[in-house]
DNA sequence: TACTATTTAATTTTT
DNA sequence: TTAAATAGTA
């Protein structure tokens, strides 16, 4: 067997790990160090060298994305489609078993999976129905609680109230929750984990069954592993299969939804006899990036250790930019973007990275006045849209009436007069007797309620029986585009102004042509319908269609994991934001904001740039602030630092550790405003200014104002904006 | 029922 | 500041 083409161009640790023989193998790869690389050519080798059947192979990844690139990437490296692969979100295969044994499961057949939105409205609904003072009761506190005990493998039954009444209410919300969702068939993502784990655990020949069939476990992002995800891992890995679990401690940034790092030491007890591969060889940075990164990381305590490095070129040094507010720091960095840009490079090789997504309003106003394309990761994303998630309600009620998630969203939507009143009494109905709210929908119309309510519910649910009938037989497409007709969504959005209207209309359309462009998958079971709204909760799609333009990505630091750019970023580094003020406060926290720090500074691939304002401009009022601790970390032979031409230094900034540096040369205390700068004050209006001197707290400056004519102004009292 | 005023709170996010 | 949720009004 030739088996040049899977191991050539591997180093050392990474053939290590690729060829480890049958055995459980832990692998810690540092950023860029070829961790996707690593799991494509093992799941290669496994097949193509060992002769694993691809039967027996397994791989678990985080994102749909992920997966999809493992796939394709395996089969690359074949030169042949894998079938009966497994590859897929421990969400995806979660579900797929259940799909499988649903009766096991104890689920109906057309279960329907509904995501965080969805699980909101549900709490809040409950809330209103037992009649609960909700001033007290947080709906997303009580949804954070009830993941929470979901993410630990918890059920309702299982948990102690420790004789706190909080506790209990909360544990009594769960419950109430959770017979909610069993009478509706409604499985949550948490949900769909935890059912996946005791469908395996209480079913000893199901256990067997896939025991004996997947040998190998492939795993990527280790380290994001909650306890019930791992748990399934282990109940599957039993004490034959082989789990090969990839992943960097350093970079768990998500302890705070269930991750837990620990399941890296976790799984060498578990696994006696582990055999752990470390890939510290970096291909994507250069030396200095690296060395910063290395030095800010060796600050956590709690690491499994590794070291970064690089055969490449040293790089230039980090950039440092201490900017006068937020504004001069959007400034500063549309100008080395345009820099870049004018170099002849893509914009779509420059990020722009933060820690919350409320700093990119500053930055998306300056990358519109310099008319640079910009595209901003997060936000909605395609299934998650108002508009699509009432016609999918529609569609999932033709499914199954007694989906009280779909029922309410969409009773009286478009407005058909059925309004509080009769969805109070359809609740207290459906709660005294159990039932769904298409059940008490029904029971109400024919008894309780007056004549002109009763007829509206009636016809709603007329209306739904008649979707359900028409549609019968039909093409997913043309089911989808006739529940829409029926809908009347479309004239309903039709009278929203201006263009939010047309917008969500033409959503519409998208989803029907989402529907016609799905393929749905012969081996399952369930009905076209059910699965693609299945895979509409699952893979909730992109989040702007027009996503390949070449522009500026503009992206929190959490979703920047993953992606490499030539040019990075990293702006409002400042203590309080990066690390967050509610990180500082303990030891994990602030561990956790440093990873992410590492994080950050690895996706840069030549040149980084740090960045952070002076005064920032938060919730209406303006802060001082001090660089974060961050960079202090970093080792000054890194960094250069950007100053503007004219110093003045600033005030008002007490003594701190950071401004010690200051005498050795390092900055980070004064600030600069630049001859020329235009600059706005409260009182005189615009204006630019001329002149300035002086230092610390005298530092004055003098500015031609448009109106008010010259003036010198103390710095520190007349707080002018840049502009 | 829809529109408008007022209050409140303000990381990070995939499934 | 601002966005979202709630309360009050036409």
């Amino acid at each position: 067997m030739d088996v040049t083409p899977i191991l050539d161009r591997l180093n050392d640790a990474q053939r290590e790990a690729v060829t480890a023989p049958p055995e459980p193998a832990l692998v810690i790869a540092g950023a860029g160090s070829g961790k996707t690389r690593v799991l494509v050519h093992r799941a290669a080798w496994l097949i193509d060298v060992e002769g694993v059947s691809p039967q027996s192979l397994l791989a678990v990844t985080f994102t749909n994305k992920a997966a999809a690139e493992m796939r394709s990437r395996i089969e690359a490296l074949l030169k042949m489609p894998v079938q009966h692969l497994w590859i897929g979100t421990f969400h995806g295969l979660a579900h797929r078993m259940l799909r499988r044994h649903w009766r096991e499961a104890g689920l109906p057949q057309n279960f329907q999976i509904i995501d965080s939105d969805d699980q909101l409205r549900l709490i809040k609904r409950l809330l209103k129905n037992l009649e609960i003072d909700d001033s007290r009761w947080v709906p997303k506190e009580i949804q954070w609680f009830i993941n929470g005990q979901k993410d630990e493998g918890l059920r309702p039954s299982h948990i102690d109230d420790d004789g706190d009444p909080n506790r209990r209410q909360l544990i009594a919300f769960y419950r109430a929750y959770e017979e909610i969702c069993q009478r509706g068939g409604l499985v949550d993502f948490a949900e769909l984990l935890l059912r996946a784990h005791e469908v395996l655990r209480d079913n000893a020949e199901l256990l067997e069954h896939y025991r004996g069939r997947f040998k190998h476990l492939l795993v990527d992002e280790f380290q994001d592993t909650n306890a019930i995800q791992y748990a399934w891992l282990r109940l599957l890995a039993g004490d034959k299969g082989v789990p090969f679990a990839v992943g960097d401690d350093d970079q768990s940034i998500y302890r705070w939804r269930g991750a837990r790092v620990e399941h890296i030491h976790r799984f060498q007890k578990d696994f006696p006899g582990t055999r752990v591969v470390k890939l510290e060889q970096n291909y994507r940075s250069t030396a200095t990036i690296l060395n910063a990164a290395n030095a800010v990381i060796a600050n956590n305590q709690a690491r499994m250790g590794k070291n970064l490095w690089t055969d490449g070129a040293v790089g230039e040094l980090i950039k440092v930019y201490s900017a006068y507010n937020e504004r001069d720091e959007a400034d500063f960095i549309i100008g080395r973007l345009r820099d870049w840009i004018a170099q002849g490079n893509a914009r779509a090789d420059s990020a722009i990275l933060y820690r919350s997504n409320a700093q990119s309003r500053v930055l998306e106003e300056g990358l519109i006045n310099a008319r640079i394309p910009y595209r901003v990761y997060g936000g909605l994303r395609f299934f998650e849209r108002a508009e699509i998630k009432d016609a999918l309600a529609y569609l999932r009620l033709t499914s199954n009436r007694d989906d009280d998630s779909s029922f309410e969203r969409v009773v009286n939507r478009p407005t058909r007069g059925i309004g509080a009143r009769t969805v109070d009494m359809m609740r207290s109905y459906a709660r005294a007797n159990a039932c769904s709210m298409w059940r008490a929908a029904g029971a109400i119309a024919s008894d309780e309620l007056n004549g002109r309510a009763a007829n509206a519910l009636k016809a709603f649910m007329t209306l739904i029986e008649r979707m359900a009938r028409e549609t019968n037989g039909l093409e997913l497409h043309d089911k989808v585009d006739h529940v829409i007709h029926l809908s009347t969504l479309v004239a309903f959005f039709e009278k929203d102004k201006g263009e939010k209207g047309e917008t969500r209309i033409e959503n519409l359309a998208e989803l029907v042509s989402a529907a016609k462009s799905f393929e749905p998958d012969p081996a399952e079971e369930m009905s076209a319908l059910d699965e693609f709204l299945s895979h509409a909760a699952l893979e909730a799609g992109e989040g702007q269609a027009d996503a390949w333009e070449d522009c500026v990505q503009l992206m929190t630091m959490h979703s920047a994991k993953g992606l490499e750019f030539p040019l990075v970023f990293m702006c409002g580094m400042e203590d309080g934001l990066f690390p967050h003020q509610r990180s500082v406060s303990d030891a994990n926290g602030l561990e956790e904001e440093r990873r992410l720090c590492y994080v950050g500074i690895t996706r840069a691939m030549q040149c980084l740039y740090v960045t952070y304002a002076e005064q920032r401009r938060l919730h209406g009022m303006d802060n001082f602030s001090q660089p974060s601790r961050f960079i202090a970390e970093i080792p000054n032979k890194h960094i250069e630092e950007i100053r503007p031409r004219v110093q003045v230094a600033r005030p008002l900034r007490p003594t701190t550790p950071t401004q010690k540096r200051t005498a050795t040369g390092r900055a980070g205390s004064e600030i600069g405003v630049r001859l020329g700068q235009r600059v706005r004050h409260n009182k005189f209006g615009e204006g630019v200014i001329l002149n300035a001197e002086g230092q610390g707290a005298h530092a004055r400056v003098e500015v031609n104002f448009e109106v008010a004519g010259t003036k010198w102004l103390v710095l520190s009292y007349a707080n002018l904006d840049l502009m």
